[in-house]
DNA sequence: AATGAATGAGGCTTCATTCAT
DNA sequence: AATGAATGAAGCCTCATTCAT
C-alpha cells in the first residue's frame, strides 16, 4: 500500500522544523515527525539517515537560508533595527534551532556547525556597525554575539505576542553595547 | 534488609540536586540518583511521586538557598560586581537547573516557579539599584533580568573557565543597562 | 525511465551468488542486491517472487553448475586429488551457500535440495571410487559425504590462505576413510 | 505488577541456552527469550546488558560444564568410545552453540572464546591419545578438532534418532585418524 | 519504611515487500 | 516490464514506575 506523496522532502523538513522548533530535539520521536507528516517512519529514513542526520540537515538548511536573508540586509545598508527585525523574524521562525546552537553540545558536527554561525554573525554585525570603532576584544564580541541571540530566542520564546516592542528592546541593547 | 538512614530526605536532596545540576534532566536516571544517595529506587518515591517533582522540588529548594544568599549581599550592601559575583556563583553551582529554568516549560509549575524567580530578582535588583534613578519599564526590567540570567548561564556552559572575565563582562552589561 | 535491461535474469543470477556468497543470507539484503544489478528493487521481484525463493533459485542454479563441472573431472578419470581440488575450489566460489545447506533448515524446499545434493554426490564418489570396494553402509556413505563438504567449508571459511594444505589434508583424509 | 519470579537466573539460563541451541543467534529475539520465561524484556537486561551478552555468558557457561565433564571421562581413563559418547551427549545439549562456536565470527570475544576452546579440545584429545605416537602436525590437529566438532554437530542434527550409530562413527573415525 | 526485581511503553532503526506510476 | 518510494512489522534497548516482600 505505498502511495506516492507530493513534496514530500518539503513535508518532511517542514514537519521536523517545526517539531523540533517548538520542542526541542529529545522531545522530538521519529514516529511524531512521521505522524505529522503522515507518512511512514521508515519513510524518514528514505531522506535522512538517522534522527542526529535528520535534526542536522533541517538545522543547516535553515542557517543558510537565515544567513542568506540577513546579508541581502547588509547588502540594503539596512540599521541595527533593519538587521536586528530580520534576524529576530528569522529566529521566530526557528526558535528550537537557535536553542539548539546555542546550547553545550559535545557533538563533533554541532561543535563545527556553531563555530560556523558565530563566525558568519560576527562578519555580518561587522559590517552593520563599520562605521562605528569596534574597541571590544575577539573575546567579548563573541559573547556579545551569543548574548544578541539568547536574547531574542529568550523574548521570542517568553513574550511572543511583543514582536515590536522585542525588537526595540533588542536594537536599544545592541547599541547601547556597540555605542 | 531495610534499613534506616539518617537524615534520607537531606541526602536526596543534595544526591538529585548534584546529578541534575551537573547532568540536566533528561540524563538523570531515577536509579542513578538512588544509587549516588545509596538507597533503593522504591525509597525515591515514598519522598518524591514522581521523577518531575523530584526535580521541582530540588529545584525549589534551590532557589530559596540562592535568594537567601543573595540577600545577604544586598544586606552588606554590596555593589554590582560583588552582586553578580554571587550570582554568577551561584548559577555556576546549578547550572543543569537554570538550564531548565530558561527552557520554556508549559508545565504550570515550572511557569509558577519561574514567575516567582523573576520577582525576586527583581527586588533584589532594586535593592541594588535603590539609589540609581531606574528609568525603565516594568516589563523592560523583567526582561533585563532575564538576559543577565541568560548570560550567566551561557558564559558558565561556554566558557568555564573565565569565572574573572565572565563576571567583568556582565558587571560591565549591567552598569551600562542601568546607567 | 523504465529501461529495457538486457540478460536481466542472468545478471540477477549473478549478482545474488555473488553476495550470498560473500555475505551470507542474512547479510545481504534485497536492496543490495538490486543495487549489484543496477535495477529496482521491484525489479527482482518480477524475477523471483521472495528473498527466500531468490535465494533457493540461485542456490539450484550453483548446485547444477557445481555438478556438471565435477562430472567432467570424473569423465576425464581424475583421482582423488583432482576430484577434491575441483570440489575445493568449487566451494570456494559459493561459500555462504555451502554453509546454507550445511545448516538445518527446516524449510520443505531446502531439505530436498540437500537430499539431492548429496545423493549426486554419492554417484560421482561411486565413481571416483569404483575400482576399490565400498565397505561401508549406505548411511554411513551419505554421513561421510556430509563430512567431506563439511571439512572442505570448515577449512575455506578457516584458513582461506592456505588452499593446497587444505586440498592436501582432505584428499588425505578422503583416501584413508575409503581406503 | 512486578511479580518475584524464583531462579529467574536459572530459568533466563535454560530459556535462552534451549532457544539459541535450536535457533542459532539470529534466529532468537529478546521477546523470544523473555517470553519463553514468562518475563517481560526488560527483565532479560536486569541479568544480560545485551543480547551478544546474554549469548556470550551462556555459551561460557556451557563451556565450562562441557570440559569439567569431559575432565571426569578422561581421568577416568575412558577410551575413545566413551570420551565421543560424552562429547555427543554434550554437544546434543548445546547444538547452536557448538554450532556458533564453529561459525567464523570476527567478534573479538568470540574468537578469543574459540582459541579457548581449541586449546581444551585439544589437550583432551591428547589425554585420551597419550598412549598412540601423534605424529601430526600442530596446524592439522587443530583442523582434525574442528572436524571432529563438525561433524558431531552435524550428525546430531541431521540424524538426530541414531545416537548409537552416529557414536561408533564418530569413534571409528577418531581412532582411524588417530590411528 | 525500605527494597529492588519486574514491568512495559516507547524510542531508534532495518528491511522484505507492495504498488502507483 | 521497470521503477523505487512507501510501508510497517519487528528487532534491540532504556527507564520511570510499581509492588510483593
Amino acid at each position: 500500500m505505498p502511495k506516492i506523496i507530493d513534496n514530500i522532502e518539503e513535508k518532511i523538513f517542514k514537519a521536523a522544523f517545526k517539531l523540533f522548533a517548538e520542542k526541542g530535539y529529545n522531545s522530538v520521536s521519529m514516529k511524531l515527525v512521521a505522524e505529522d507528516v503522515g507518512i511512514a517512519v521508515g519513510t524518514l529514513y528514505n531522506y535522512h539517515p538517522n534522527k542526529q542526520q535528520l535534526f542536522f540537515n533541517v538545522l543547516k538548511q535553515n542557517i543558510k537560508q537565515m544567513f542568506s536573508i540577513l546579508n541581502q540586509v547588509i547588502e540594503r545598508e539596512g540599521n541595527t533595527v533593519e538587521f536586528i527585525t530580520t534576524l529576530y523574524d528569522q529566529a521566530m521562525r526557528s526558535r528550537g534551532f537557535t536553542e539548539e546552537i546555542i546550547k553545550n553540545s559535545k557533538k563533533q558536527q554541532m561543535i563545527a556547525l556553531k563555530v560556523d554561525f558565530i563566525k558568519m554573525m560576527k562578519a555580518i554585525i561587522h559590517k552593520v556597525n563599520e562605521r562605528k570603532k569596534l574597541t571590544i576584544s575577539a573575546k567579548n564580541e563573541e559573547k556579545l554575539i551569543r548574548l544578541v541571540l539568547l536574547v531574542i530566542i529568550d523574548l521570542i520564546k517568553e513574550f511572543p505576542d511583543e514582536r515590536e516592542e522585542n525588537i526595540t528592546f533588542i536594537s536599544n541593547l545592541v547599541d547601547r553595547i556597540y555605542k
